[in-house]
DNA sequence: GAAAAGCTGTACCAAAAATTTCAGCCAAGA
DNA sequence: TCTTGGCTGAAATTTTTGGTACAGCTTTTC
């Protein structure tokens, strides 16, 4: 759950923008301090006050009473103007896009959708290949159990990757969060086991618990978090990052989805000596039901 | 007009491209920092070493020693190469995102997410916008009970659904799918009630009953389901079909996901004065707990 | 199961950065 | 020409930051 209500819809005035109305009040140095911020904008702030100073040819004192002119309580403050200037300039291609632009679909979907795609893009870049294939790798050993785990939401996500999962291939299960219900099964875990848990912020402090116990037992765990990393990650052998944040009070776990069918899709593929024949019996024993 | 040989080909091996190859060597706490630099790359490295340790959360030293272990003499060595990298990458738009550079990231993540984008626009694009705010509209109504239900696989993305929900409004909840468990709460299924089914090819034969029921009672069905209907689309007064075909031996639920996540965006939106004092007050609840 | 190797954080120190002080300088006005 | 007001930069000062040594702990190895 995020926090409360609307962000800040308009587009604050460029500090460049500023500077270039203002230009004829400076003095000459203050001048030649905004030509030259200007002319690499915004990157000759980010430097030290001194490389700007020597930049620009004044000194830096010159430069401070430059940013304290332009409002800023100090060139640290200013710098952060900056780049966070900067970071939502860049970011903003993905948020901007297409609050209106498409006229069918219902745009509250279609912006919503672009958002998420946005996600699961930034999602897949951030994943180390090595990583995603350890954890595949070690979701096909069927010599060693496995087990999912997940918060209040992620709980759900944790319960389809086992659906599926326990098709494959056997030793498969799912563990509820709460303490009281996973305590007693903990003797059972051991070095041969591997915990795979979700958890995104709000962090929850009972599957926290859970991973923390099954590592001090040995297991092996495989954590799926946000890019802010659960507290899981100081125990987890391998963690998956997916970005969450969506236009909604809610965030959104479209990239851990991603994630979960991906390793599904993968594990099945390795596996399909004998996933097919598995496959095929629990078809079979479904279609008998009658 | 000579061919493009002129043109620099090569791509310079990006830090966070080298980061994610040697991700598998690092230490834990290194790992923590590579995924929070690559989470908000560049920027996370932009900041002090104090504040890049805190959001990693890990200690300074530690960073010092992943920034040194990526062969920089020191931190701001290592801050004028971010610089100098995000300068140049802005200075030349074309270099944003080229297809070559989209390759990375593990390989099977990278053309599954692909194939589950490609999902998702077709989504979107094959839902009336009036019949999203429809269900929208129905969700919303607080004297309407919602029901959730779902299948094998699509019974955990009911849940996710549920789970959200149920901290927004009143009056929801989950029934499983097989007939036992149901059969008799179905007395209190009435027309003012909300059923929302979850059903992709396999169509489960209990789940279908479920909603034959219920509508037979008077209630209102909602179904997402595939492009190809659930024959619970007989019953049901609205229809959001999700494409569902991936790369893998399993179909994929994230356009199912995507529009239950918009549904109780939507939903969390337009009962907000009610839904905000809920989830502060489920907040409170949570944290009492100790 | 004990010893060794390696990893991580606390506490401390050194370095460098930002900021302030102050004296000189230049231009405008008497 | 002298004075005044405000810029400017060298140097001193203060604050912040990056860097290091060391001790505790975990993991690995024999």
């Amino acid at each position: 759950m995020k926090s409360d209500s609307a962000v800040p819809p308009i587009d604050p005035p460029s500090l460049a923008e500023r500077i270039r109305l203002e230009m004829d009040s400076f003095t000459p140095t203050e001048k030649r301090a905004a030509h030259m911020l200007l002319s690499h904008y915004p990157f000759a702030g980010l430097d030290t006050v001194a490389e700007f100073a020597s930049r620009a040819g004044i000194s830096a004192p010159s430069v401070l009473r430059f940013v304290t002119r332009l409002g800023f309580g100090g060139f640290p403050e200013f710098q952060r103007h900056l780049r966070e200037e900067l970071e939502a300039q860049l970011l903003s291609p993905l948020a901007k896009s297409s609050p209106s632009d498409r006229s069918h679909g219902a745009p509250a979907l279609a912006s919503f959708a672009e958002s998420v795609i946005g996600n699961l893009r930034a999602t897949v870049e951030n994943i180390a290949p090595a990583e995603f294939e350890a954890v595949v790798e070690l979701l096909s050993d069927q010599r060693r159990p496995v087990h999912f785990t997940g918060g209040r939401f992620t709980g759900a996500l944790a319960r389809y990757a086992e659906s599926h999962l326990r098709i494959v291939r056997s030793h498969v299960d799912y563990i509820e969060g709460q303490p009281a219900l996973w305590r007693d099964r903990m003797i059972e875990i051991g070095r041969k086991d591997v915990i795979v848990a979700f958890d995104i912020r709000r962090y929850q402090e009972d599957v926290t618990a859970l991973c923390e116990t099954a590592a001090r037992q040995g297991a092996t765990v495989v954590l799926l978090t946000d890019p802010w990393l659960s507290p899981i990650a100081r125990v987890a052998r391998h963690v998956l990052p997916a970005h969450i944040v969506a236009p909604s009070n809610w965030d959104s776990s479209a990239g851990l989805l991603l994630i979960t069918e991906a390793l599904v899709a993968a594990v099945t593929k390795r596996l399909w000596e004998t996933a097919k024949p598995r496959m095929e019996a629990v078809e079979r024993l479904r279609n008998e039901k009658p």
